[in-house]
DNA sequence: GTTGACATACGATAAGTGTCGTACTAATGT
DNA sequence: ACATTAGTACGACACTTATCGTATGTCAAC
């Protein structure tokens, strides 16, 4: 399966957000001001490459990510990991952390998942 | 400044490991077989947009990496962020982590990482 | 001085992306 | 029935990227 590009991943984040949608929908809730057409056009592309669901309701169409966002997000940080960081995990959570900010918080967090990583993977 | 493209992330990967070099020396340690002169069309084109230094030597010119390697990858990582994990580092980390094999020893660094950041920004 | 090797420069091409305008179709309201 | 509206489909365009072939320049050696 090939990666989202820029514009695509616009897309999948308001139906990941939304559930379900028309491009209506879709068009409506994004930030930028791209045509109507424009949208539309890309989901149909986005359908085509297979990473939409389409199916009709009433005269509309209505789409769905066919991919999980968590899937998603884990293929994205596999390829950067694998084109920027020398195939070193280590070295995208250094580089994630030095751009930027994390909360106390988030910091406790992520040693939860450390501590999880760890037992999961004895 | 703008993000290196795929095939030009393979070029600065190379010079950043080779340290200035020709146009020859970047083609013989590419992996991919792709011919001299698109090698060379690319550093030209990497000049013009800023990310290549180039200074003649004898009949040849050699080419630098204008952009460290760290701030790259920081910058790649802060794109990622934004782009696709609702700019939480955190969810990068996840991602990182659940995509890639990471070592008892790397777990170690990344603790220590942690450690440090949380001691920097008291 | 002519030839060969090696370098650069310069289009040219094909594919992919983002962007619309326009045409067509079907339901809705008066 | 007819006009309006909301939707889809389709083609076109500009831009970028990746790729290469060909032309041109220059040094070195015979």
């Amino acid at each position: 399966m090939q990666l989202p590009t820029e514009a695509e991943l616009e897309i999948l984040n308001i139906l990941w957000a939304l559930g379900p949608s028309t491009v209506r929908d879709v068009h409506t809730a994004s930030e930028k001001d791209t045509g109507y057409t424009t949208i539309l056009k890309q989901m149909q592309v986005m359908h085509e490459k297979g990473l939409l669901a389409r199916s009709e309701q009433f005269r509309s169409h209505v789409y769905e990510a066919r991919i999980a966002k968590e899937q998603t997000q884990r293929q994205l940080a596999r390829n950067l990991v694998r084109r920027a960081f020398d195939g070193s995990a280590k070295n995208l959570v250094l580089g994630a952390l030095s751009s930027q900010k994390v909360s106390a918080k988030d910091l406790a967090e992520i040693r939860s998942i450390l501590d999880e990583y760890e037992k999961r993977s004895l």
